[in-house]
RNA sequence: GGAGAGGUGGCAGAGUGGUCGAAUGUACCUGACUCGAAAUCAGGCGUACUGCAAGGUACCGUGGGUUCGAAUCCCACCCUCUCCGCCA
């Protein structure tokens, strides 16, 4: 959510801002939203003060036993018009409310601007991808020869969009998640979390996927209960952490690392991505979320790309980051860098870890604050990325690391969390 | 599933219709004392909106209602806790 005293002060500049993002903000219905507030409010409040002042009036005439008729006759002078004032303000305080969550986040000056994906800016690329002297397969050929991928059995079990692993290849989905999770807490100084599943709205109002992507989530509806959704990241329950918070400064910066399934809907990606498991209603995720200090936040974005970098460079998968354009970010994002890794059976590079910066966009819809040096109450910056999303990072295990017989070399960092095994074949 | 209790400021905890935005304690900040600290004493100390300021307004789980006036009364909803039952 963006700070309503900067469209108030800056109208104009907000909205050429979002426009680069392909936002339209209605700057007519804001004004007119905003000036009738601004006269209703003042005089509402008017209204209000002097009732509060008649009313302790009969207060204390009714306290020494004489007649308050005449004051209370005053106030009943007013009443209506206070009642009708009051209840318009709430409407329009109400429509604020709604207009200013669906507006995104403001992209940081340093975000190159651009209309599509087409527009992103590659700015680094890691690895050289291998040359094979046989005709590589893709995944889904590869772990299904293998016996160990087997979508069929999972459409009859559950339906399309999810997957079925057996034997070596479900372990090294595993021992993935496990060599992430180690390599964030041991070398990069992430503390381990492990969170709910299933979250509240208010939650996912404070992370910004509620009220403008209900479509995207399983929602659970209960009988005398809130409902509960199944977390489409990590990065929900991870930072709702600190909703509600004021931290005290030696909090910060939090560095929280968080492995969980994450189950989204997919709904509008039909005929996207339908083969293999590259888009899936449920995939396993290594979030890593940090919430630090206003001005640490370009910093730490820095820093918790990096790790998820390594990660990558660790595996031996050649990879790219890419600088997301103005018009391709997501809604709360201020700035996010793509990492892509390579998969030969596709032959291109394609997205296995999203890290942003959200500054305050979160922190206010959550009401996430740490006391600053003046001991005032200021919004957090939150910061997360996917260190890394384990089904595709498989997925590009299996296609970078095939071998002409169909079996799979382990990668040498993950062998020791598969009992030393160093080769995926048919067992 | 059954029965009960409760939701108040960073925390603890008073407050059952009228100077209550809220006692008190604690934490925190400032000052005094001290070589320094502790202890003690004095003062300050919620959030947001609005105003140049003085100030004003709102907020005691959420939303309605009663009233001149609601933290306090009524209704609905949500959440938490305790006991019993069931259960990984």
């Amino acid at each position: 959510m963006l700070d309503i005293q900067l469209l108030r002060t800056n109208l104009d500049n907000v909205a050429e801002r979002l426009a680069t993002r392909g936002f339209k903000l209605d700057c007519a219905a804001f004004q007119a939203l905003e000036s009738e507030r601004k006269t209703l409010q003042t005089r509402t409040q008017e209204l209000q003060a002097a009732r509060n002042s008649l009313s302790k009036q009969i207060g204390m005439l009714k306290g020494k036993g004489e007649d308050a008729s005449a004051v209370m006759a005053q106030v009943a002078a007013h009443k209506d018009e206070l009642e009708a004032n009051e209840l318009r303000l709430g409407e329009l305080l109400k429509a604020f409310d709604a207009f200013l969550a669906m507006i995104p986040n403001l992209p940081h000056d340093s975000v190159p601007s651009g209309k599509s994906e087409a527009d992103n800016v590659e700015t680094k690329r890691w690895g050289t991808p291998r040359s094979y002297d046989f005709a590589v397969k893709d995944h889904v050929d590869l772990g299904e020869a293998l016996g160990q991928l087997d979508f069929a059995t999972a459409v009859k079990i559950a339906g399309a969009r999810f997957s079925l692993m057996k034997g070596p290849l479900a372990r090294l989905h595993r021992a993935l998640a496990q060599f992430m999770l180690d390599t964030h807490i041991d070398q990069h100084g992430y503390t381990e979390v492990y969170a709910p599943y299933l979250v509240n709205a208010a939650s996912l109002f404070g992370t910004g996927q509620l009220p403008k992507f209900e479509e995207d989530l399983f929602k659970l509806l209960r009988d005398d209960a809130e409902p509960l959704y199944l977390i489409p990241t990590a990065e929900v329950p991870v930072t709702n952490i600190v909703r509600d918070e004021i931290l005290a400064p030696e909090a910060l910066p939090m560095k929280m690392v968080c492995h969980t399934p994450c189950f989204r809907s997919e709904a509008g990606s039909y005929g996207r991505d339908t083969r293999g498991m590259i888009r899936q209603h449920q995939f396993d995720k290594v979030e890593l979320v940090q919430i630090v200090a206003a001005e640490e936040s370009l910093e730490a974005h820095e820093e918790l790309t990096r790790h998820a970098e390594i990660i990558l460079e660790k595996l031996e998968l050649p990879y790219r980051r890419v600088t997301l354009c103005t018009g391709d970010m997501g809604f709360s994002s201020a700035k996010t860098y793509d990492l892509e890794v390579w998969l030969p059976a596709q032959n291109t590079y394609r997205e296995i870890s999203s890290c942003s910066n959200f500054e305050s966009f979160q922190a206010r819809r959550m009401q996430a604050r740490y006391r600053n040096e003046k001991n005032k109450p200021e919004l957090v910056h939150t910061i997360n990325g996917s260190g890394l999303a384990v089904g595709r990072t498989l997925v590009a295990i299996m296609e970078n690391f095939q071998n002409a017989d169909g079996s799979i070399t382990v990668p040498a960092v993950l062998r020791p969390y598969l009992g030393g095994l160093e080769k995926i074949q048919v067992v």
